[in-house]
DNA sequence: GGCCAGGGTAGAA
DNA sequence: TTCTACCATGGC
């Protein structure tokens, strides 16, 4: 495919592994508005605005730097395809969500939507943060951005009970004090760890755990070698792997065995086909 | 009205 | 180290 960036619009002509609808719906992001005619994609304090027409794609958006990396424009996704197509079922899959792309977004976004997802769903994340947003966040005109760390920190637990956390509200609070003073060290330690012991750093704070460190590696540090096991991915691995394994980390070892430094993206179109298979929601 | 949702925590075993 | 009970909340 050929990109055209300019200041303000990224103009995609002959799109490949470029669906808005299978990037946006397949749960890596919740700030989003999506019409048969275009979807509105919100990351950190931007916005993009998404047109397909003639099967040519245009972004108009408020930095087309941010977003040619948000979208992932210089990657070869049918290359990872190829790699990642290791069955008839991941032929299916991909097949499925053959538009998908890992955005490269936000960490501290990333971070805390993760810590909302758990044992919850993709309405209710929406709901919540979209509540956050407006409450916590800069008004930029047409939009809310996501609250910076300071703004944040200034929010009282009973906030996070108000924007529907529920039992995840306590540690939202306690892992946004532990990291306000030393974010940009926090971050950098990520950056510069192996996968491995940067999950070690993730899940000890509070409201994350193996699996949402996995989507805050994934999503928002660019590590393609995770493989977040949620219900969804457990279902797959039970009724279309033909898994006697039981616990989760175990299944983890071993798609991670399987796809190994690709592991993300061959995730990513389990989770989508498997989640729409299952809930009937057809193309 | 019980089950489920992009699970995690604390405490027991 | 692994197992269990419990956790808010809304849609179905």
């Amino acid at each position: 495919m050929e990109v055209l960036v300019d200041s303000n619009v990224i103009t995609i002509y002959q799109p490949d592994s470029f669906n808005i609808k299978d990037i946006l719906e397949c749960g890596q992001i919740f700030r989003y508005d999506i019409t048969p005619a275009y979807a509105r994609v919100l990351s950190k304090d931007h916005c993009a605005d998404v047109v397909t027409d003639n099967g040519k794609i245009v972004i108009h958006c408020d930095d087309a730097g941010y977003f040619y990396k948000f979208f992932d424009l210089n990657k070869d996704y049918a290359a990872i395809k190829k790699a990642v197509s290791v069955n008839p079922f991941m032929e299916k899959a991909i097949n499925y969500g053959e538009g998908i792309r890992i955005l490269k977004n936000d960490f501290l976004e990333m971070l805390i939507s993760f810590i909302i997802s758990s044992n919850n769903n993709i309405g209710r994340i929406k709901r919540s943060l979209d509540f956050i947003c407006r409450e916590c966040g800069q008004n930029m005109g047409e939009y809310y951005a996501f609250p910076s760390l300071e703004a944040l920190a200034e929010l009282p637990e009973s906030f996070f009970l108000q924007a529907g956390c529920g039992y995840r509200s306590p540690f939202l609070a306690e892992t946004i004090a532990a990291i306000k003073d030393k974010f940009d060290q926090f971050y950098l330690d990520l950056k510069n760890s192996d996968t491995n012991s940067a999950q070690k750093k993730l899940t000890s704070l509070k409201g994350v755990g193996e699996k949402v460190a996995d989507c805050v590696l994934l999503f928002g540090l660019s590590r393609y070698d995770v493989f977040p096991v949620d219900t969804w991915i457990y279902k797959v691995y039970k009724e279309n792997f033909g898994g006697e394994l039981e616990s989760r980390k175990a299944i983890r070892q071993y798609f991670l065995g399987l796809f190994g430094d690709l592991s993300g993206y061959a995730q990513q179109y389990l989770f989508y086909y498997k989640r729409n298979l299952d809930s009937k929601i057809l193309k």
